[in-house]
DNA sequence: CCGTATCCCCTGCGATACTG
DNA sequence: CAGTATCGCAGGGGATACGG
């Protein structure tokens, strides 16, 4: 591993993918859940709330495949499957959860901003905020 | 502020509204070269390398509008449009940067269970990769 | 109960061309 | 140089119906 600091543009793609993973639509509320231990799909899916079972099969799916959960299938009669966060998960969670507090504190910070913006942006075309003049 | 642990569905949504924001395909490529410093337009646009000019505008409107950057014009000829960090982007940075840092020394250990993954999937998931044209 | 298959809309995003 | 406008496609993601 290199101790260069070359984030040009190598290493950050995998860094992106990566990101990417984690700010789609439901893979932390999936994770966040599953934090707290095992669970089958359906417990799932009712606690999240909001997410279709296609979404929540691909999202587990996916976090499957990058060895974030693993899927363990119970074959009885009504079939049981349990999702749970593998020791890669776990550690991912950390960092996620720290990103996920930092925007839970602020929240409040980032929509007064954008009401600023949508406040001063209704002509759209005259919207600069010139160095010097004006 | 309610001591419960009810990251049910409210709070969290915000959350995973702020996660999508960083998850979106430039925005942290972005905002890290910004952590730098100051940069203008093509300065960031060539950096980051890859991005179009369309794209790299709806990025940076939307980080501005959130409160993360400002965009300074300078009323020259030829203009000349300066994009900064604000002290909420740099500290979002923080955050950002530690998943970042995650993502970077985890790649390997993804990629391998993506790798065994797919080595594994064919005979549990009931419908084939089939050859993709080309 | 746990999925998969289909349809379909909507948006992200790239390519290109044009202004100030 | 720093955008905006328009087109077009590919993929995300919801609703629904069916299968083991």
């Amino acid at each position: 591993m290199k101790p260069r600091h070359l984030h040009r543009t190598e290493d950050c793609r995998a860094v992106s993918d990566i990101l990417q993973r984690v700010g789609d639509k439901w893979t932390v509320l999936v994770v966040s859940q599953l934090g707290s231990g095992p669970m089958r799909f359906n417990e799932l899916r009712h606690i999240v709330g909001g997410i279709s079972q296609k979404m929540l099969t691909t999202t587990l799916r996916g976090l499957e495949r990058d060895g974030f959960v693993t899927r363990t299938v119970f074959p009885t009669i009504p079939p049981r499957v349990d999702y749970e966060l593998t020791e890669l998960g776990h550690e991912l969670l950390v960092p996620v959860t720290a990103l996920g507090e930092w925007a839970r504190k602020n929240t409040a910070r980032v929509n007064e901003a954008r009401m600023k913006f949508d406040a001063a942006c209704p002509e759209r075309v005259t919207r600069q905020r010139v160095a010097s003049s004006e």
